[in-house]
DNA sequence: GAAACACTTAAGCGAAGGCTTGACAATCAC
DNA sequence: GTGATTGTCAAGCCTTCGCTTAAGTGTTTC
């Protein structure tokens, strides 16, 4: 299988740089070539491996290398984990809301 | 109105670290003293408060002081622009899909 | 084989981040 | 008023981050 790991913890970190979050755009458009990710960012081809390597870690981006090019491309399941994990909160939030509008109604007899 | 500013940026910046993380996900089962949000943390009351500002300012929490207790509580437009940022990614991606299937589908004739 | 290409790796730099301590303010309980 | 509680502010410390430059490795092109 050799499905890749999600770390929310580092899903999280990863997306919280603005250049990484416009990589992760870019890509859910279609898979480009590193180098080719790097043109309109305005920071180096190695600034650009490196923070690939961040985003692979964290499970957002997949990457694969055949000759002398490494094209990426978005590994979905991280961006569900991610989604998931605020979707969560927000239930968990929305259904206090819930109770607290029941207790309410309550006290209006 | 006074609606709090929402900014994706700064969301997802506050969202990286583990610790804001910790603090939003207590805060969705309701609002909580900054004290009390300390305690379980294993930091200090000036780190919770440092936080909290980092989070007010990214729109995801929204605090009130009364007395001498700060009262914290989430703001939920930040966790849905949060899940959006997300959603629309990934139906970006999985539209991209639908039409590589749709093309792999035109040559199977 | 030589040259161009697409990375990769390592070192280092400056800035930002997370945390603590310590001193100070404001409020509540008595 | 006294003392405890709850938070605020300002330094400072040490680490992590994002980035660059520079030198190398493997590939393709000619």
């Amino acid at each position: 299988m050799s499905r890749p790991k999600v770390d929310i913890n580092r899903i999280f970190q990863a997306l919280g740089d603005p250049t990484r979050r416009a990589i992760v755009a870019r890509l859910s458009k279609g898979p480009l070539s590193a180098s080719r990710l790097a043109m309109p960012l305005g920071v180096t081809l190695a600034a650009v491996v490196q923070h690939l390597q961040v985003l692979e870690e964290s499970g957002l981006v997949r990457t694969e290398k055949t000759g002398r090019v490494r094209t990426c491309g978005i590994e979905p399941a991280g961006l569900s984990a991610a989604e998931h994990w605020i979707g969560n909160l927000r239930s968990t939030w929305e259904r206090r809301l819930d109770r607290l509008g029941d207790l309410l109604a309550e006290e209006d007899n």
